[in-house]
DNA sequence: ATTGGCCATATTTGGTCATG
DNA sequence: CATGACCAAATATGGCCAAT
């Protein structure tokens, strides 16, 4: 990427994808706006709906950056309540295991083999011409002809709605904290508290993902 | 279906001022698309910029709904690494203390005091709204001299657990690691959350907000 | 209670320059 | 390293309706 394209017009807000950034010099320009649209977002929602929020930022420099309403340990305690875990000498915080980023992880290397396996039936059936200069798929899809290329597409869109079922099923399969320990003690107190409810994540944020 | 109006235009995102919300059943709705909104900015900052970022959120109904990345274990070490250099032994959490909560305190504060003239001249004019249907910073709360804010914290606070309704005694009496603040132990509600230490934030996403 | 569409509009953010 | 400012394009969301 870094698309370094010094215009004199303006270019307006660009999109780029989800992967780690490398420019760090730029970016670190980015983050700090971002930060600071995260926090506001939280505190927003905070005060629209008298609820309590607390995040735990760090930026890429290792600064940390807290926001918290109305206040951390509050946020922390009642966190620790709800999920009221069973070590009274021990505390230990929820175990937030996200699903969303396993699911990542492991979406990105699956979508890897797919992209090895739609690139080797490419270069199969056409051959090389390997451009190398754009994104992984610029090159090689570009070698196919219309018919390949819609069925590429297809097998794209096929897996990409196999990923959205995938995430979709492990979101409401396991919306359930992780306590540290494997505890098996039963929850001090009411049942329906001790769930998280489903994460948040909607299977929809792929769709910003571009593949 | 669905074919009400098709010809009417429909109407687009409508700005609301940053206030609590009137408990409709509509901005229960709102809630979900927001903190997922929430959930998915945090996620997209962490794999962009390589940064580990923690968020316990609760919804108004009192569910916690958290979100972490890598976990919240190493996030919350973290945090307590970079805030407390000297007391490896008495584990406390750094005193969140953000900004953005200065500057909109201060600005209901001035809120209030017009609320407050209006609402006197309201009285004079006609009578009393002992009925006290206004928001929880109309009217009387104005009248609290220089406990303004921390009453505005109260109350919030109040509303946070009157929508909660949750659980909880079960104290776990940890000695070991003590979760609570600093120094104070009023243990929800801090004052001092109000007025506090420095950390950058800045200020200027109020010009967003409409008081 | 939590989510998923739809659509039009409100906000946020990328790339750049410039300042503590 | 962290922000402010600018402009334009990219997203996120408010109502609304419906489904789980």
């Amino acid at each position: 990427m870094i698309n370094k394209n010094a215009e004199k017009k303006r270019m307006g807000r660009k999109k780029i994808d989800i992967k780690l950034i490398e420019n760090k010099n730029n970016l670190q320009v980015t983050f700090s706006k971002r930060r600071n649209g995260l926090s506001r977002k939280a505190f927003d929602l905070c005060i629209k709906y008298g609820t309590s929020i607390a995040i735990l930022a760090f930026s890429p420099a290792g600064r940390p950056y807290p926001f918290a309403h109305p206040d951390i340990d509050s946020i922390i305690h009642r966190f620790i309540r709800t999920h009221n875990n069973e070590e009274p000498s021990n505390v230990h915080y929820p175990h937030v295991h996200n699903p969303l980023m396993d699911e990542y992880s492991r979406l990105v290397k699956e979508l890897e083999e797919e992209k090895k396996l739609s690139l080797a039936l490419a270069q199969r059936k056409k051959m090389p011409n390997s451009g190398g200069s754009g994104f992984w798929w610029d090159a090689e899809v570009g070698s196919l002809g219309s018919h390949e290329l819609t069925s590429w597409v297809e097998s794209v869109e096929r897996l990409r709605e196999n990923v959205a079922k995938r995430v979709g099923e492990v979101q409401k399969g396991s919306n359930q904290v992780e306590v540290g320990a494997p505890s098996s003690s039963p929850p001090l107190v009411d049942s329906d508290t001790i769930n998280l409810a489903p994460l948040p994540e909607s299977i929809d944020f792929l769709e910003h993902y571009q593949f």
